[in-house]
DNA sequence: CACAATAATGATAATGATTATCATTATTAA
DNA sequence: TTAATAATGATAATCATTATCATTATTGTG
């Protein structure tokens, strides 16, 4: 297994995703990462997001289009807008739905990700 | 607005679906669909699921890998095994989670969907 | 500090999933 | 039966993501 090296880019990355509340695709943290280290490369990120993933830092919320992430790990829940597609933290308890879990099932659950679909208070306002 | 006309190959696509409690990707649908109809395409199961989709016929479940359809649409939850990547269903009443939706959220949410993460019975079985 | 080992990078090619195109076929209503 | 048009199969195109590879940056060691 190799070691970890440092790298700005991954700091930059990881910054990024933790100054925001927003839920980036990869395209959009590109984008953002280049204003500050304007040689950043797609890849790069892509990379990174994978890495950092892996590490728990980070979330990936697969959507059925690009995927979105989420620099803040402690349990919370989402809605996706189905107006603007985009992805909102909901404050809810992430206690609640574990609970209902039956007793007799015979696999083992590590964690769980609940999805809201509708409308975002944003987009209920301009229609 | 076009007005939808019947086809075989869409009846067949939703028949598989609904005939099945596995949660498969298009491919997987396409291979079980050309036993009966030989000289169906890719593309048209495609076209297919996301029509039937769109009618609330069947749900897509979006993974981060490739997409899954599900047949059944009364409420119900689903585990996804890390280890073998599949889709199951469990068990749950679908009713508690939205009952935890704070009231003084602005939006509109129309539907959920929770997926657990963990090891399948079969997987846990095996290993 | 200098250096060797190797992880990370940027550029870009390759892949995999999904969608679009288009000529042909099937369904439908008149 | 026919005209209108939705659906199909084949395949090209697109989009998101990953792999490749030569070069650069980081790190531990002498």
């Amino acid at each position: 297994m190799s070691t970890l090296k440092s790298s700005k880019q991954r700091d930059a990355v990881l910054a990024n995703l933790q100054s925001r509340y927003d839920h980036p695709t990869a395209e959009d943290i590109f984008l953002a990462v280049r204003e500050v280290i304007p040689s950043i490369s797609l890849a790069t990120v892509y990379r990174n997001l994978k890495l950092l993933e892996s590490e728990g830092l980070i979330l990936k919320i697969p959507t059925g289009e690009s995927d979105r992430f989420d620099g803040h790990t402690q349990g919370h829940y989402h809605l996706t807008c189905i107006n603007c597609r985009g992805v909102i933290d909901l404050d809810i308890d992430p206690g609640v739905t574990l609970n209902a879990l039956p007793r007799d099932f015979d696999g083992t659950v590590t964690s769980h990700s609940l999805m809201f679909y509708g409308i975002c208070p944003d987009c209920k306002k301009t229609n």
